[in-house]
DNA sequence: CAACCAGTATACCGAATGGTATATTTAAGA
DNA sequence: TCTTAAATATACCATTCGGTATACTGGTTG
């Protein structure tokens, strides 16, 4: 097993047990057997690793998410494919996903804050421009897209928080039902 | 001014602005112009402080939630009530808020779960137990208890999000307009 | 073979961490 | 006035923090 790799994944884990500040280096590189050194070798800074374990596992999302939130007309079938990608990425990114809602509202003048805020504030601008370009369509929609694209974020996390406790799934069922109810209301 | 109020307004400011594990204690007691043992003296750990500080906001808080939280036969009422609830103690207490956002996913092995997570839980299941008592009259609702109690706390706290960053404000009129969203959905 | 380089270890740095033993000040009550 | 207790300070504790100067190893390449 590559060193770089037992990194990503010990610190993915620490970091989600305990929480990034929490953690001290010692921790992990004992957790992958190795010294300190090795670790800044390869990352580094402890910044260095949260960077590059948040963006080995964003990328991808956030490329899918720039592609589903381009508006085409559609909202119902584009809100669907955006609450899949979340249960997707979430159902099969659990331990990073339940991480990464702990980063969420990390404090501005917090170590992590500059990693963590670009990821959240590109992933708020895609919906908020997704909602706006809707809201051309939809009258009815004109001047809340900055309320939907925060909602819309708040409702499917929500639903991600709640199978975490296995009181939701996140199966297709699911995405049906949160996209019913977020363009429907819960008297649907 | 008290000694111990200092305490509580300093460490929420710092709390909020660097997070509670970022904050070392030194820091706090320069703040408020004070030594250490003078901390330990009144809230006996940092800990105590967390806690103190925590409940000394939530309490009141969670009694009303619990109030407005019993259903009473008319769900749409409630929900605005409940919205009302959360988006003026939130305006009345925005940076204790905000705070709180950042600690609500905190991980179960952090110093501060132990006292988050009941506050976090509590609200979370006085919710589910109203969803739970509504779905008796809504045949639509049933089984749905869990999803409706994540997604409610999911709308608001999205909407206080964005509230903070001036794009949505909390007065009377957003209260509807949540509650319209979350029951009849964002085509209404 | 010689040079080089990525990867790793030993051993250390100053600063900060949460916490405390003990002494001093301050104010109230008998 | 004397006693007591709450409130605060001085000075310290062992441990951990993020980070580094230096040296060694093993494999690749000229």
């Amino acid at each position: 097993m590559n060193t770089k790799e037992s990194f990503l994944i010990e610190a993915l884990r620490l970091f989600r047990q305990e929480g990034y500040e929490s953690t001290g280096i010692q921790k992990i590189v004992d957790a992958v057997g190795v010294t300190k050194p090795t670790m800044y070798h390869h990352f580094g800074s402890k910044k260095g690793l949260l960077k590059e374990l948040l963006d080995s596992k964003f990328s991808p999302f956030l490329h899918s998410l720039e592609t589903l939130s381009a508006y085409n007309g559609d909202v119902v079938l584009s809100i669907e494919n955006l609450i899949r990608l979340y249960f997707e990425f979430a159902e099969h990114n659990m331990e990073f996903y339940r991480w990464f809602l702990s980063l969420e509202h990390v404090p501005e003048e917090n170590d992590a804050y500059n990693v963590v805020h670009p990821i959240v504030s590109k992933q708020r601008s895609l919906l908020v421009d997704f909602f706006m370009a809707a809201s051309q369509d939809h009258g009815n929609m004109k001047g809340r897209h900055h309320r939907y694209a925060y909602t819309f974020i708040g409702v499917i996390n929500g639903t991600i928080s709640s199978s975490v406790f296995g009181l939701t799934s996140l199966n297709e069922e699911s995405v049906h039902q949160t996209a019913r109810q977020f363009m429907h209301g819960i008297f649907s």
